[in-house]
DNA sequence: GTCCTGTTCGAACGTCCGTTCGAATCGGGG
DNA sequence: CCCCGATTCGAACGGACGTTCGAACAGGAC
């Protein structure tokens, strides 16, 4: 049977109840897991279909029995991973309501899926560019919305601490900047050396929130520019 | 004449006074340049040696007379990029003797590098793995010379603090999150639409420097955790 | 002019790439 | 048992890949 039925079929899974998963979603799921240790060992462009067929035991020419292209491969992988992270994020922010909590929580989020699933967080992050058109799109979309969702938490702690707010560290900037101390991460991360994720979480969240904010009167921020001496 | 025998050019060339730029090393670096446009486009695996000849006007084989292969160019790109960085920082801190001011030229040095030559960055950031062995080691090497030596300034900035220090913040995490901050601009950065690298070191280094220090008394970053911990 | 050395090139090499196709195999329902 | 759709495979496709080689070209020294 083509590709073609196959995506009416998957389609169909999704639209009942959550029923029990097929054996094609089974088989997808395997396949997407080996795809995921070759593409974060020798990147996108570096692996080819051969690997992952030697990876997953499977033929070459029986891989594309479950997705079109490497292209569409790595588009499912991606938003498999993203949505992943999406749905565990929802449902831990909706039962918190203190704006500094919310914001730790979508640290300690991130960082928790990151490390446990390190490999899937590498090539979302890393391969950045790899899908075009349609596809990347879709994938720009969703990290957008993450990113929109993640100004939102500090905007609402903005609000919630007129005072004590640094005024001339931007939004952007400061969820920027938070994106990339978290997710440059699978640069150097070593699961047996290193801290795991609640401790990285807490030790990010402090350096992140002590930046952003800023004591009433301790005036820390500010001697830093005028002091050259002090 | 081989490339073999070139390198012995470049060798001599290096070795006595800051000679006059031969004719053969002013045509690597235009190649080098044209290079690391092609490298950012479609990164060091997706670019093929046709590519590089495109863009460069030279013929595919007229390539190879300046390097011997193209995992080679990749080296000699990273290696120029990496090596002057490290110059100009090394100039810059000589003539800095406050701390403080010490690990806000570190930053200023590297975003103001970063962001006028972003391609070149880019590639030194993101082509990470790409190199095997000998040429991997090498950078890789360097790059954690460039890792100490901010480490080395934090540290001296701890030590010439004593009481404002964030204690339960190790000096290799704030480092890597610095990093991470720093690095992770060229997936975002526009330079019609964003701050400059002035100011983005000023905002940036506020984040670290609060993140890290912190105030005698103010109690701001302590407060955090009380919230649910404590 | 001619020589010589540094530079450039067209053409080809063997290999690997992503993808396709028709046939073989599997496995549960009749 | 047989049947039929779902699944898997070997073999091959045309094209792109990194690299090589010997010939051609450049331009300054004699």
């Amino acid at each position: 049977m083509s590709p073609v039925a196959t995506t009416t079929r998957a389609r169909r899974a999704r639209e009942t109840a959550p029923r029990e998963e097929t054996r094609f979603d089974r088989r997808l799921g395997e396949i997407l897991e080996h795809a995921t240790d070759v593409f974060y060992e020798k990147g996108y462009e570096g692996a080819s279909m051969r690997d992952l067929s030697r990876s997953s035991g499977m033929s070459l020419a029986g891989l594309y029995y479950y997705f079109e292209s490497k292209e569409k491969l790595l588009y499912l992988l991606q938003k498999h991973t993203f949505g992943q992270v999406m749905q565990q994020l929802r449902a831990r922010l909706e039962e918190i309501g203190d704006p500094e909590e919310r914001v730790r929580t979508f640290i300690r989020n991130h960082l928790e899926y990151f490390l446990a699933n390190q490999k899937a967080m590498k090539v979302l992050s890393h391969e950045d560019e790899a899908l075009k058109n349609g596809m990347g799109s879709d994938i720009v979309a969703m990290k957008k919305e993450y990113y929109r969702l993640c100004v939102a938490l500090v905007d609402e702690l903005r609000r919630a601490r007129p005072g004590e707010f640094n005024g001339s560290v931007s939004s952007r900037i400061a969820v920027l900047s938070l994106f990339g101390m978290m997710n440059w991460i699978y640069t150097w991360h070593h699961p047996r050396k290193d801290a795991d994720a609640g401790e990285l979480a807490q030790q990010m969240g402090d350096i992140f929130l002590r930046g952003v904010l800023a004591g009433p009167a301790s005036g820390n921020g500010g001697k830093a520019r005028a002091a050259k001496r002090k």
